[in-house]
DNA sequence: CATGAATGAGCATTCATTCAT
DNA sequence: CATGAATGAATGCTCATTCAT
């Protein structure tokens, strides 16, 4: 929306990162930011505001940039998840703030249960894509939310390693090998 | 070592995990402990050094759990891993606000560098049992680091999902499934 | 003078007497005006200028409302005195806004001494009508401030009761009422 | 209590009466205290606690130096009422900051309801003896409340008055005049 | 004249830490 | 060892005021 807006959300996500979010005083942001203190408050109400908007919009951009292109629901389960995979570890690389952000703050008690909500409504496609695999039988029989689990935790570990590799030469093939091992774990027996 | 120190961790430790870490401030830690406000810096320089201290211990006691009764090393890989992967759990279901802790606080800057590596050599064991796999061909050609990754995203995200649900009869069943489902994805093709 | 500026004066009038002066920020006055927030800074060069003019303002009205139709200097001191009672209290009950304006802020830090003495000024006809009236033997002795201070005291405290009267019935009466209490007291004897 | 809470006291009336409430910064509070900043907030939870705190104990403190020795109920009206008001402006002209104050916030938004109460209630004496009086016929028909009233409006006014004038030799004689021009007023026809 | 986004000094309050008892 | 009153630096947030449009 606003220019300012936007080095405030850039500058917060930068110094929360680095920092964490209780040793990252707003005025350090604004500073960061290149702007004076009040202007923060102008754009968000209080510091937890900011902190909510920084992770719906974060989940938001991820979740809509997952989806896009994504197979029709016609392909097979294998075919979407690992649309899926492959463009939610795309965006993580490219967004790495964003990503260690929203890792890092998705379990702590900054971020209000509304705003939770919010974010997981946004990834509800990946439930329809599950539930319906579940429904054909190409899953070993389990619950929908243990799978979001295991899937979420494996591509995370992925994600997180492949970030700290130095050499980005191989990034392609980690990802698609432990997809493939993933989905080998849990197809249907 | 001393009673007051206990009561100031297990109070650290529960206020911690309901309120998160900056919002427990020294003051509430030694009102749930039952001691005054200076009686916590008698135990530790400092807050930082109390969480470091908390932190160290959680793993410390979780790797000395997991290491009993390890199966010897001439044992199977799987054997080996399995072990772990149900020593862990059972710990961590008993010990809640510990596991929680650790989980919460591991990726945040609160927890040095220093505490970090002393944690994560209690856990050098792994890294034992996983290069005897590797060199025995018993693991699909993976990184080391990789390997321990995914092992303990899929064992956390099995052991919140656990820890969620209403019932507890089906705990073990879900653990080994989850346990064969790692297994038979990372195998050796 | 201007439209704006009447709309600056009766939202700050208003939100002054409701939430104090200080409770009421300068954009609350100017949303309640329906102006931009600078425009307040267009008519009055600041906040402490606005309070100071609305209390110039009120007190310069009050005491020409109160002056209009005054019975002449030849009339009796009671007859001019009752006059001024009455006028006064109409004026009062017409404006409550203006007259908890000004009972509130009137012994305020807020108001320069130049304001006071101002306003001070504009009721110099009333100090002339007691000099009188103790020139010519009417009051019993005493100091001419201390006898202004009693007047306005004791009209004072029955405005404040009559506006906080459920019925307005008997207003008139009550007013007349303590006038005479008041001027049965100094007589002289 | 402590010594640090009175000289927090005497310093917060002091500012308070000098430059108002809203002037007066806790930090200024603490300083002319010659305490530290946190040290306010361990006696008065917030700036408005220590306001009406001041408050509370000032009326406390002026309504029980007014009802030491106050005449039995047997007594006159006249006689009773008199050892009011003459405490009642001993005790205001030996506390000049503290009377200062009460009168300044009476009427502020910042005394809460329940403060404003509460010291009403530690003169409801006052109202007994009133009662009493307008029962027995001595006072000319009138509300109770109007009674109060005026007599504090014109105990108020001749005490500003007073502390205002530059001797003080006839403080006493101004004191006992305007009591009995008061009196005079209210007296049953 | 009028706007309202931007400013930044100022403030109330918190809290880790100390130290006299 | 243990206490808890006292400290004061640090922080989130407000708001009177300015100025480019």
């Amino acid at each position: 929306m606003s220019e300012k807006r936007d080095q405030i959300v850039a500058a917060a996500l930068k110094l929360f990162c680095q920092k964490g979010f209780q040793n990252t005083s707003t005025a350090a942001i604004s500073k960061e930011a290149g702007v004076a203190t009040g202007t923060l408050f102008l754009y968000f109400k209080s510091k937890e505001e900011l902190i909510n908007a920084l992770y719906s919009e974060t989940k938001n951009a991820m979740a809509a940039y997952v989806q896009e292109d994504l197979p029709a629901a016609a392909a097979a389960l294998e075919t979407q998840l690992l649309h899926c995979w492959r463009r939610a570890a795309e965006w993580a690389l490219e967004h790495p703030f964003h990503y260690r952000f929203s890792a890092m703050f998705s379990n702590s008690p900054f971020i209000t249960k509304l705003t939770r909500d919010e974010a997981a409504s946004s990834f509800l496609f990946m439930q329809d894509i599950i539930e319906k695999g579940i429904k054909q039988g190409n899953l070993a029989g389990m619950d929908k939310n243990l799978f979001i689990s295991l899937f979420s935790g494996q591509l995370h570990a992925t994600i997180t390693f492949v970030e700290n590799q130095q050499s980005s030469s191989n990034h392609k093939e980690v990802l698609e090998q432990t997809f493939h091992f993933f989905m080998k774990g849990v197809a249907a027996a």
